[in-house]
DNA sequence: AAACTAGTCAACCGCTAGTCA
DNA sequence: GTGACTAGCGGTTGACTAGTT
């Protein structure tokens, strides 16, 4: 296949920075002739541009919806979380973020967020704590993913303070075990987030299509992978009687597989619990979750005093293989 | 005040995937 | 099946700005 050249300089197109008279152009052909056919639109709209450098203008910085100015907290939190789970896929994490292009994200990330992730010791690309001791790896231990600056002090504090006994990753396999694919990455990091063993729960459907969970946590803040999804689809998790800022989506499809990874102490992760693809499809699917939070929700109530032993998820070597060929 | 350096971000480049004839 | 074309993506560049010497 011959590649089209794009911006022939040869046949006059300008290139460099947009002066306000192009941009002036370019925004009254878009409103007039809507979004698409780049390669004729600088002629039609009378810009000495390449159809390429149009389509990037407006993607960029001239559509009405985009948001200008510095990022929020939140948005930072999402754009860490979601680069942990998409990786360098800009435009994925854009689709999380409205309002904000990739490029914007891309820059900012390589500016800002990569310096602050490196600064305090943690490797951008893999979202691993670089002072992480090695894993044995017999038994399929997964290192922790740190998905946010909250994670960076909980994933120091575990370091420093790990205790035994009924940890949150026992607690994280019984809700893995029992719900399996039904659960996404993002309510289960909530949970996660939230530290420990639950105490109470509560549960107000106060619409159809609103529930709230309130997770309170006494005791250890051992685990770290803390998640903000970018779906807005309503439903609240409550961490210590504060709303997070994390709404959290589920999918329905019913599914009880033994998916969770752990290891004998607090480490969990989840990126072989719902690989990509699955969670994309989660985002995008579900939208009705009201009757999977009433199940979940009996379940952690179950749970407060339950002290069921669940085999410990290394030992399910065979179901990871399973649900690996499944995806692949 | 001038020169230099580092940081930021808009824009570009090269490539791939998808669509259509 | 093939090639032309378009749209979109991710990496990179370079102009500009702010801070420092």
């Amino acid at each position: 296949m011959v590649r089209t050249p794009c911006c022939k300089a040869e046949l006059g197109l300008k290139k460099g920075a947009w002066t306000p008279e192009e941009d002036q152009k370019l925004v009254s052909y878009v409103n007039r002739h809507g979004e698409g056919g780049w390669r004729t639109l600088p002629e039609k709209a009378g810009l000495k541009r390449c159809g390429k450098s149009c389509r990037l203008r407006w993607a960029n910085y001239l559509r009405p919806d985009i948001k200008r100015g510095e990022f929020t907290e939140d948005e930072e939190r999402s754009i860490i979380s979601l680069h942990a789970l998409h990786g360098n896929k800009w435009a994925a994490i854009a689709r999380g973020l409205p309002g904000r292009t990739d490029n914007e994200i891309k820059n900012h990330w390589n500016t800002h967020i990569k310096k602050r992730l490196i600064k305090k010791g943690v490797d951008p690309v893999t979202h691993k704590s670089v002072n992480l001791p090695e894993i044995p790896e017999k038994q399929n231990v997964i290192p922790t993913i740190i998905t946010s600056d909250v994670d960076l002090d909980n994933e120091k504090m575990k370091n420093n303070n790990k205790k035994p006994g009924l940890s949150s990753a026992k607690f994280l396999n019984r809700v893995a075990n029992r719900f399996g694919k039904r659960i996404n990455q993002s309510v289960l990091s909530d949970i996660i987030g939230s530290g420990g063993p639950v105490t109470t729960i509560t549960t107000s459907h106060t619409a159809a299509t609103t529930t709230s969970v309130t997770v309170n946590s006494e005791s250890d803040k051992s685990t770290s992978s803390s998640f903000t999804p970018a779906s807005s689809l309503p439903c609240q998790m409550t961490v210590n009687g504060n709303a997070t800022s994390s709404p959290s989506t589920f999918s329905d499809a019913s599914v009880n597989d033994h998916l969770m990874h752990c290891d004998n102490e607090d480490n969990i992760e989840f990126s072989r619990f719902l690989n990509d693809e699955d969670f994309m499809m989660f985002e995008e699917s579900c939208v009705d979750n009201t009757e999977f939070m009433k199940e979940l929700t009996r379940f952690l109530e179950e749970d407060v005093n339950d002290d069921l032993e669940v085999m410990p998820v290394y030992e399910h070597q065979e179901k990871f293989e399973e649900i690996d060929n499944y995806f692949a």
